[in-house]
DNA sequence: GATGAATGAGTGTTCATTCAT
DNA sequence: AATGAATGAACACTCATTCAT
């Protein structure tokens, strides 16, 4: 009837309004639907159910969230902490990119990070986190080898790891202009460096 | 009548299972007080509504935290940061006090702090994170003052004051244990003043 | 447009899958169409409704069974219940007919029994039923006039022509070839023509 | 507030009248509550959900005619066919039974028997069916057994173990009256018990 | 010849809350 | 001191059906 999706894409952005101020669970589809002016069953000719909605304004930026980290990570399984030097000043570049990718869909990363709860996108920061942990355990502990009467601290590694994902998260969620956040990012970063240069190894036998 | 209030015990105690196990916001009072033996209505008589069961939960910890935050950082206003030398070693006692109460009380300070969305304890974190930044705000600018060619990075006072909040939250969420708690919190507080310490300031005019 | 009702033919066969499994009552029309490759509103301009869609698939059977009921109704009415004498043996001619008939349609004649519950032929069992009953019942008026001291047993009339067709009902749903239901039927019609010899008439005044 | 149950019991005799006019499957709880000038929610108050104010109708009466049927089925299988000599007149002490039983509950049994679709009780019939069958089956084939040339006719067994139930569900569906039912009973009776002596038996090698 | 879009009425179910007793 | 009964509003979801194009 309406030509080019007109519907689709009204729901779609009352959607988006009204899981941004409520989160997926608190999210009403009678709402969304009398917003757009529509019958509820509206939304069920053009998505599978409530969770099939929210994928629509997320998934696209899961999955490119998700490659871009999946990139940097295989980039990093080479690395060799041992010989890493760290060049203050500009950013690493696979930062840069993720920033970019992050803030070129705003919104869609906030919902997915921040009003998600009850979706099946709720533990999607947990799972950016593993992943990274997991990625960064490997790297330590042949690191932690290398030197003599230290070992690893593996509860430094995970608490680390959660931060490298906070801070874009709190990035995301307190800083609205790229430009600004790429200036925020500089300090952070090599906060979390000296991090992970001075904090993941302990004494032996502690 | 049953003695020294065991019906109130009981639905405390099962209420406390309930709300760890689904967060308030999803937690049932139907079967919080299924569990419990009672009926509904018995809430009713004991506390003012859903809200005031969970308060009854939290409430005392919740003054708890928020006067041990509030007594740290009335000290802390005294400082000076620019003749603050970090002794690394021992812990600040305030950290030891502050993890004794947050561990006396476990499982309140779990709920106050991930499982009280819908409730009116949801921005309890935010709060926290608003009074110490407020406080520390406060310092760094008296500090970024005292040296020439710099200013103060207000949004990095934010994030370490984020951080410091949430590296307390990690820290019970993923240690239970108080005296692992006091050995990983010695390299996370570290960090946490080296960021203090390295990045508050940022050259002028940026 | 596709070649000779290609559309018409899928959705029908889609749609006898549907009612056989589910039945006509619970069948979901979008279920069917999405089976078939099509939108539901493909279905109305085939056919008016669900009834429609239903009807397509049932309704040649229907009267193919109903006009070989009748058929042989007819003859029986020239029947004199107090002259028949039971040749044990081969089949009556029309029930071999009609096992046929059935067989031959085997998949629209289970929708019509067994599977046609909300649709308008809900209640085509007691039609039959009942077009069997009223042929049977003036037969067994007559033959009752020329038996002294006895009369007829309405109740029973009733249940023998339920019975009737309560035998192929089974017949079709429990026997799946054609062969074994004539050998099954053999004995079934025996205790059948039994029933009718032996109990329609019952004492006077009783 | 009321008295005395008064609300469940105005709903479970208005959910009756529902169930009874349009079964299980196709009755409306709103129609009900509205029926009986209470909301939806009470309904949950008294019942687990739609399935358990069905259940509250009819378990009892289920249960009555399972016993029943199960107490006359050990009976049933001392007796030895062979030996089976059936003596026309009055009826079998436990066909009285069971049709008092049913009579005494005639609106939960036909809820039961005829408007259970949907619900968790709708193959009582065929359960009813199969356990007949099964203890018919055993003494028929140590029947089978004992004559030479003879061998059982399993299919045969099986429409006549469903006849037996059938008989009674007809029973309860046409005849309302508890004397009428008895003396209607009688020459149905007799007609099974002609099956059973004289159809469960084929030639050999057929 | 059939689609794509949408309606409108309906479903069973869950919830925190109330209040007379 | 607490129950038993009930409310009323909300929820996600499914359905057969319609009709302009």
């Amino acid at each position: 009837m309406k030509n080019d999706n007109e519907t689709r894409e009204k729901l779609l952005s009352c959607a988006k309004e009204e899981f941004m101020e409520k989160g997926f669970q608190n999210a009403s589809l009678r709402q969304i639907c009398s917003k757009a002016g529509v019958t509820t069953g509206a939304v069920y000719f053009f998505f599978k159910d409530k969770d099939g909605l929210f994928s629509a304004l997320v998934e696209p930026t899961y999955q490119g969230v998700l490659g871009a980290l999946i990139h940097h990570l295989q980039e990093d399984m080479e690395e060799d902490l041992a010989q890493y030097v760290h060049k203050p000043g500009d950013h690493d570049p696979f930062v840069e990119e993720l920033i970019h990718v992050l803030y070129q869909n705003h919104d869609a990363v906030t919902l997915l990070i921040s009003k998600s709860t009850g979706s099946k996108y709720e533990h999607v920061v947990d799972e950016f986190i593993e992943m990274i942990e997991k990625n960064f355990m490997g790297l330590a502990e042949n690191y932690a080898k290398s030197v003599p009467g230290k070992q690893l601290n593996r509860p430094m590694v995970h608490w680390l790891s959660h931060l490298s994902i906070m801070t874009f998260v709190h990035l995301l969620t307190h800083v609205k202009d790229e430009k600004k956040a790429l200036r925020f990012m500089k300090p952070a970063m090599e906060h979390l460096i000296l991090g992970w240069m001075n904090f993941i190894l302990e004494d032996k036998d502690k």
